[in-house]
DNA sequence: TTGTAGGCGTTATCAA
DNA sequence: TTGATAACGCCTACAA
């Protein structure tokens, strides 16, 4: 597996190097047939440019880092599949690590990446990270960061956020339009950004329509299947079930409704639910579940022109997108006696 | 963001580059003392090696290329993720690139990689794709690559699969032992070996237990829950239901499912269900489905082995590793019957 | 134990 | 339109 070198190309045809690199770079000062010759060629000696070489002598790598928490739950996977969708015909190449919900390591894949030139990086970061500080260090010394999600609105660099608050106070009001007297929140791990932003548009919902203290409730659930299920278990154990519940994403609200539904209970006649982060398994259960898409694809897409834009222009201004989702009412939200 | 080289750090000490790279490079032959005068001003300045100039010069990336089919599905994800627990441990750098299911997607991810000087590549194929030519060619020529899955027991590679037919004659006689009569095969696209493969297990089981022609049936799905919701609509249309089906995975299962529920049809009491390659969701949709599991993590392991191996010694003979899975047996396919 | 110098495969600058 | 040569940042003989 010997890399057939630009040299050898230039040896075999008597030029010099820089003739070879020209034909290969498009440059308009070299003769059309001599380009023409240099690149069949090459082609038949089976050279391919190095990109290493290349990199390390134009000190840019075309290479852009992509952390995400996870990759587990498909929205993650839609993010990193539309990040490359953009940046590879940029001629782009995108590295993507996961960070498995831990800022260590997310720090470490961080490094990594910035020390292997990355021109630039998106991060999603995980939960609860101390980390920041060191990015921002990083974004002020120049060096191009955008973040995606999980972000709080003060941090000052450019960043694609769902608009949480707005998209959950519609989930909820949704709920409370249904008739449903007693709402219950099952919220995300409370550090977190995202689950405070969707604590308030839910609490934004309770305090238009009025709704009294006693009927409602917002408690920590986590974002795992397994997390809402446990709830669950307490809240049936205590007597304390509500008419519907708002969920902080699809998975604890299936998670949720598995478990109440092998207690004898009916969704949603018997209590109604919504979720978040819409999945492509929300239309698989039964019930169908309702839920707040988001629009994956176009903050993906976001995100990737943001850092393209710094990478490009140092002094570009920082900037923020808020991104906007869709309720998608489907059966489990969806009251009979409505009518 | 100027980057601090090796030589900026031995202008500082009055030491010359090479004694700083061996400081970095964990090397013997320089004295303690000086070492970690080095270390530290190092860190002090804020230098780390580059990792391209380091790749330039022992012609080697630490990079491994990994190309999967998707990574929407958990199941791919898992196989990354559990590369790169590998891998990373190893001190490589894990690339990820999907193909989205197109072949010509796939070639140019894996030339890509090839070029960047990727030390070796893990592919998992996709569907109907004519590059194993391309492949096989490059891996004769001495770059090492290791298959996963979707390939066929001809390939002269080294390759990890699951045994599928093994499996699927499992999961098949599993549902003949239950007492079902009329057994369905909901199959994968049938180009795709894996397809076959179980298709081939779902066959040996109605063999062995003489099932009746007219009491089976091999019917062409995909991999997607729509595909198995369409196939059901056709067969409830034909009034041609057995009294179980064996689905080519959870996805399908899970559609088929969804769809007999919608039509008024009770699972496992009037059709039962098992999947294959069980998903998180197995547990979680109602009843919950029997399913076959695959050791993910161990197929990954043993695949980022074998290439390993490989690149420490590119005449390693070639070897294919045989995967065997579990039956998790759930609601969905038990037969209350039969008690 | 340390330093010097050449090389890894490119691109870029300057001359020719 | 071409060629020679110095970078890019590091590693590694080989010499000291």
């Amino acid at each position: 597996m010997k890399h057939v070198t630009i040299k050898d190309v230039a040896k075999r045809l008597n030029v010099s190097v820089s003739s070879v690199s020209r034909a290969f770079n498009n440059k308009y000062d070299i003769k059309k047939e001599t380009k023409e010759l240099i690149l069949s060629t090459a082609k038949e000696m089976g050279y391919y440019p190095n990109p290493i070489a290349k990199k390390l002598s134009q000190n840019k790598s075309l290479n852009i880092g992509v952390v995400v928490p996870e990759f587990i739950n498909e929205y993650y996977s839609e993010i990193v599949i539309a990040l490359q969708d953009v940046l590879i015909s940029k001629g782009y190449q995108v590295l993507v690590m996961q960070s498995d919900e831990k800022p260590e390591l997310e720090l470490k894949n961080v490094e990594t990446l910035i020390h292997s030139m990355t021109d630039g990086l998106i991060i999603a970061p995980t939960v609860g990270n101390n980390n920041m500080s060191y990015y921002l260090e990083q974004h002020n010394a120049g060096y191009p960061i955008v973040f995606l999600n999980r972000i709080d609105d003060s941090v000052a660099a450019s960043k694609v956020i769902f608009n949480n608050v707005k998209w959950s106070f519609f989930a909820t009001e949704h709920l409370i339009r249904q008739g449903y007297k007693k709402i219950y929140h099952l919220s995300g791990y409370k550090n977190l950004s995202v689950s405070k932003e969707r604590i308030e548009g839910f609490k934004k919902a309770m305090f238009k329509h009025n709704v009294v203290k006693e009927n409602y409730k917002i408690i920590e659930a986590g974002l795992l299947a397994e997390e809402g299920m446990e709830i669950i278990e307490d809240l049936i154990y205590n007597h304390d079930l509500p008419d519907a519940f708002f969920c902080v994403n699809d998975m604890v609200a299936m998670g949720a409704m598995k478990k109440l539904r092998d207690n004898g209970y009916s969704v949603p006649d018997d209590i109604a639910f919504i979720g978040f982060t819409e999945t492509r398994m929300a239309e698989l259960v039964t019930p169908q579940l309702s839920s707040v898409k988001q629009p994956t694809f176009k903050m993906a897409k976001a995100a990737a022109e943001l850092l393209l834009k710094r990478i490009e222009n140092a002094n570009e201004p920082i900037e923020t997108v808020v991104m906007n989702g869709e309720l998608n009412i489907r059966e489990s939200s969806i009251n009979k006696a409505l009518d």
